[in-house]
DNA sequence: GCCTCACATTACATCGTTGTAAAACCCGGC
DNA sequence: GCCGGGTTTTACAACGATGTAATGTGAGGC
């Protein structure tokens, strides 16, 4: 059986409250009972029981992290930042998937409001009303990256800006026909709007006629499908001069399908993406991209959680973070 | 204010333990009690709370998941698995993570001791006693991975055999000089001992005299370690006929490096990879590796872990994982 | 030596849920 | 109409930690 409070102010000859005093160290204990107390917990090895602490102070000291995919390298890389950072500040992550089926943004908000986590962070998958309105007693939430409606708290990069710098970037180069891979079709997401907006915006202050047939759809946001749909576009249309890719995910799956067409990158096709993921410093060609402060994003992220929590009232905020352009191998020397 | 069993209890007119049984349907309910009280729940938009559950009986239904790195692509897809393989099973997962610090291991093995989490699915990074001998009180684990002791209930690949058979593979395209990149010379970390002991096993087999300087030692199994590594080997000795990495991730690094340098992959040199990462099928040229079924791998670590939270006594258990050589196109054709 | 005041410690109740054991209920059979 | 049998519901206590308010302790001042 494990030890509890009781069981180590026994030992220590004490009360138990006395034991909690000494972990908490709001109330002042003296040294000497302390020391007792101290000793006792070593002994018997005692470990709260924070089921029984949240409980009471009806915090549970853990936050949820939602995200489309965790297996997606940028993901991957969020929850990376968000589980170190929470880690940092004393906080535990409890991970949820949302991406297979939206049901599950609904299913987590209750799971917060279970009391089992003290906060949400969600990166939405399609979120437009639905999963919010679930009313007045929404638990303490900040989302991540572009949402169409200002529904809480959110941290994000202006993607309007960014597409629209990558775009005059691959232009630089002498680029005139660009497409841009990853614009959405049916179920609408803001990210895909709004980077085809700063790209459309791009062209424009270029004078580059806008051409429809450059815009490639592409629903899901993985290499394959990005792969499967460059390789169908190209099969009927002309090759680009450059390739904008929404993400750097789908910009890896479609260097794969250039280079298996013998098609060179840079020379033939400029390639950028979005993200700064890890691998794509290591692609073949190494990825142009929109890079930005992963680590950042977590930790503002989390700034504004705590916030929240301790002030369930304040106004919404919204955290803009910085971008920049690397460009590595896939756009030219 | 949120709404108790109480509150719910009060609105359909009966004890709250009816309310409590209404919802764990273990002890049978009338219909029309159950159906007042269900009404009363949806009135009260009444959600249970978890940490006074947890209290109660004991369990959290939440199992922690402790992976070295959770930004590296092979720990992103185990996470995902295990969180969905979870998720159906009604469990919620917390992810730590372990890499940075070893320290973490031990700390973590305290955390599912507090009663937040019933169970532990540990990757374990360099555990070699230091972390599991915390004594008697070790919550439920299951490991993944090579481990150098049997400490707990595991689950892995046969790093060994896959290693010989990679080995194997890559002479049979005719290659004699194979280099392994991934040894380690410090801290001894199990996979990279076995997977060496495997392609030693093969040379052995096949007749090939080992040659120590076709072993690039790498410590860290980043692209970043593997490409640095792979550069100042290059630097120093003549190209090998094939590389074996140790990891996908760490193929990846191998590829950009040689790429960079303008050696020709398979035609110069051919590469292969170890975890069937989803982004090695689209690496320039796609990788061949060691591929095995994550998900199972996912499923199998928590069927272990269930049957070890029922039955804190029997004997531990060990699930090796088929896995299979997949060619592809930086072997050859 | 006694009283006051500040500080340290304690007893008790409470957070929300559920197991236990006992009470209430309902039905048919005599 | 009453009783036995089973089923449904209830009262109560307990899980472990901690806030509240009251009690205990000691030092210092007169």
């Amino acid at each position: 059986m494990r030890a509890t409070v009781k069981d180590v102010a026994r030992r220590a000859g004490v009360s138990p409250k006395t034991v909690s005093n000494v972990m908490n160290g709001v109330v002042p204990v003296s040294g000497s009972t302390r020391l007792k107390v101290e000793q006792a917990i070593l002994e018997l090895d005692y470990v709260p029981n924070l089921s029984a602490r949240g409980l009471r102070n009806g915090r549970s000291g853990v936050i949820a992290l939602a995200l489309p995919d965790l297996a997606t390298p940028y993901s991957a890389e969020i929850a990376h930042h968000v589980v170190e950072v929470a880690h940092e500040q004393g906080w535990s992550v409890q991970i949820e998937e949302t991406g297979s089926d939206p049901g599950r943004e609904y299913e987590l908000m209750s799971r917060a409001r279970s009391n089992l986590v003290d906060g949400l962070i969600l990166n939405p998958v399609v979120l437009d009303e639905s999963a919010v309105k679930v009313g007045v007693s929404l638990p303490p939430v900040v989302l991540l990256g572009e949402v169409s409606q200002q529904l809480a708290d959110r941290v994000w990069v202006d993607s309007v800006a960014a597409a629209r710098d990558m775009t005059r970037a691959l232009a630089r180069t002498g680029r005139r026909r660009i497409a841009v891979l990853g614009t959405a079709e049916g179920r609408h997401s803001a990210a895909a709007v709004l980077r085809t907006r700063g790209y459309q915006a791009a062209l424009d202050e270029l004078g580059i006629y806008p051409d429809d047939s450059l815009l490639i759809p592409c629903e899901k946001w993985t290499p394959q499908a990005a792969a499967d749909a460059l390789a169908s576009y190209l099969d009927a249309h002309p090759l680009p001069d450059a390739l904008f890719c929404f993400t750097d995910s789908m910009a890896i799956g479609a260097l794969s399908v250039l280079w298996k067409r013998g098609i060179k990158v840079p020379e033939d096709i400029a390639v950028a993406g979005f993200d700064d993921i890890a691998d794509g410093q290591y692609a073949v060609p190494s990825l142009t991209t929109v890079s930005f402060d992963k680590r950042l994003v977590a930790s503002e992220a989390l700034r504004l959680l705590t916030a929240r929590m301790a002030d369930r009232a304040s106004e919404q905020q919204v955290v803009t973070v910085d971008y920049r352009i690397v460009e590595r191998d896939s756009t030219g020397t």
